[in-house]
DNA sequence: GTCTATAAGCCGATAGAC
DNA sequence: GTCTATCGGCTTATAGAC
């Protein structure tokens, strides 16, 4: 209450938003469903937001916190082997058909029409391939990958076929797709390690 | 002419259908919008199709098939190595930003609404997996990948690493991220090769 | 803070003339 | 085959009372 502009209300209504996006996205999130979801007066989402932008805003920026938390606990220990934090990112369990809840956004209508949505989204990914490539980079250090691996191409390559596992367990709504993608993906980097014989 | 139901107007809608697609996914993509892009008129739309569901339908089904033909031709020669073909699908160049013409539909609202229009989108996918699977296998075959290398796992990390690749290279704005996803791909599948000392 | 009433504009489609 | 006119419903607000 020090400080902050309330609360009760606001938080309902964020809450709701970003279930909602998870669903839909946010072009098919109309005003109407979120005051439905959030089980909230009209009155009461146009007195805490200006407008549709400000609580998908709010909403994706919520989500993004969210992720990046998940994320970072997901990579485990910092100290803990790059090898073996690469290898959790991997196999994290995932809702896979329901999607990302961010990366689903990447080709939203009004995401990409409108920078200030895409933003978080962008800065969300950005520290994901940031934090792997760090990683890939303790995981050469220490003998477990091999000294010529490129740290931030590998990183794209872990995040990415996460987010492709996405769009293939959506589109053949089929969960193991997701697992089956990281599976191979983690059975190529432990084959990719160095052999005892060429240090 | 013979036997076919006509063709000009209808063949424009469609073509104009699958740029607007390529560019909003299905959603965001108006009769109005459609009007204008193809310069046809209300009755010529109406007249060729009954609703937005049944030329959008059109439009994925080619742009289905556009895909299929070009997967097909980019594995090349079904006679080659595995390993070239899956590694030629690989390197094939996207104009990563714009995102895959199908994969980018996933999780648009009315695709996962609608069963007639996921279907063919389900079923390239499918189909490009296979076709990944059986390269992998004939690299197994010939050597030119691990034995206990599993087809159908490597196949579906292959195509989402390339899906996955579309979401980076939107999100980030930046064409540069798919091909250092693939890139990496590919030097991991490279690395992970049968030794020669241990067949 | 929250309510109800009202509205301009677009979406997706239909009707009926030509 | 293609045209124009018209339509109900939804979207995204705004206005002003309480």
């Amino acid at each position: 209450m020090v400080g902050r502009v309330s609360g009760a209300a606001r938080d309902v209504i964020v809450g709701a938003a970003k279930a909602l996006l998870w669903e839909r996205g946010v072009a098919a999130t109309s005003p109407a469903a979120l005051l439905a979801a959030a089980d909230v007066g009209q009155g009461s989402l146009y007195h805490h937001f200006r407008g549709k932008q400000e609580w998908a805003r709010a909403a994706i920026e919520s989500l993004a916190a969210d992720l990046q938390a998940e994320t970072a606990a997901a990579l485990g220990d910092p100290a803990a082997p790059g090898l073996a934090r690469l290898l959790a990112y991997l196999e994290r369990p995932r809702a896979a058909r329901a999607g990302c809840r961010l990366g689903r956004l990447a080709f939203d209508p009004q995401v990409v029409a409108d920078p200030v949505l895409a933003a978080p989204i962008a800065a969300y990914f950005a520290s994901t391939r940031a934090a792997l490539a760090q990683a890939v980079r303790d995981a050469v250090a220490e003998g477990g990958l091999r000294a010529d691996t490129d740290p931030d191409d590998l990183a794209a390559a872990l995040v990415g076929v996460v987010q492709g596992g996405f769009v293939l367990a959506r589109t053949a709504d089929d969960d193991t797709v997701m697992t089956a993608a990281t599976r191979a993906m983690a059975a190529l980097v432990n084959a990719a390690r160095p052999t005892e014989e060429s240090p």
